[in-house]
DNA sequence: CCTAGATTGTTTGGATACGAATCATTTTTA
DNA sequence: TAAAAATGATTCGTATCCAAACAATCTAGG
């Protein structure tokens, strides 16, 4: 959400219309600007440097996880980006089909698929992480870096409690 | 990206991997752990509340937006949810033809739909968003308000500075 | 052994998502 | 005032995305 209206007009607004109900409305607040910011860095990030290696967000996340713990099993890939496995099924072949990346049988388990980037796909994330890294610096560079800090760390307490909820 | 490892294991795995690259791990992990919690947060909210009314997380925006400003164009809903107005259109038709709300054309510009809820659409909310919330207030909950109310500052400043950047 | 259950990746079907092109309407311009 | 520019929603083509069903493989109890 990235609306024109300021959080405290929508604020204003629902407790107008929601006089009756009894709501947290920090709790909602928290949320909203946690879908907000998400969704305004990754529109960003794909717009620049993504779109300039013909990347989409999953298509990146699936290539940097790959290039960090290669060989690594499709499972983990999955539960690292957050998506299912029937997505990450067409996005490897699509990524395998720009010969980004190959799959292979694992030899102990013959379920299992690894995966590992190609010189290719290694030599773009060569060149591409450097670029996204420094976009990132500059994104959380709106804050101190004591807050960057804190603000990782209450992102990753919430993560953690809401995992264990499910 | 909500994967079986750590973030400390991930950064030492990465540093290991790029021990040849200047990077900005604060950053790397503000970043990191912002799209873990709005996934983890984001899917257990769509397997919960909105499962139980058959609502994708898009279609909620849309109702919820609608909800609070209605009548409401349709530019500002697309806005508001982050998402583009191609997008809306689908999503439109779909809500439309389960009548939970309607378009109607404006009678000062012609080129603009305004979208209201119907009857049904405001009784599923009523219904809906108080179970919403409590979610929210449960999630929000695994940290003080007063570092929920600092958390939400810090997003909030995120998104400012990243917008500004578009 | 061997068979029932569990696990894993893929396929399928339907909804979502976006950029580009298109159509209708309104506003601006000359 | 009529042509041109601008605005807004939709359509189109293509790529994602997920739940559920499926096939292949492994594991455990008899």
């Amino acid at each position: 959400m990235a609306g024109a209206h300021t959080l405290t007009e929508t604020e204003r607004q629902v407790s107008e219309r929601l006089s009756h109900m009894t709501l947290d409305f920090t709790a909602m607040s928290v949320l909203s600007n946690l879908f907000r910011a998400a969704t305004a860095v990754r529109n960003h990030l794909e717009r620049t440097v993504l779109s300039e290696h013909d990347l989409s967000w999953t298509a990146f996340v699936v290539l940097w996880v790959t290039w960090i713990w290669e060989p690594i099993e499709t499972r983990q890939i999955a539960d690292e980006g957050g998506f299912s496995k029937a997505t990450l099924t067409g996005v490897l072949t699509t990524l395998e089909g720009r010969a980004l990346l190959t799959r292979s049988k694992s030899e102990t388990d013959g379920r299992l698929v690894l995966v590992s980037l190609t010189a290719k796909g290694r030599k773009m994330m060569d060149k591409l992480f450097p670029e996204f890294n420094a976009n990132e610096r500059e994104i959380a560079g709106v804050v101190t870096a004591a807050k960057q800090r804190e603000l990782a760390d209450l992102l990753r307490a919430v993560t953690v409690g809401v995992e264990k909820r499910s």
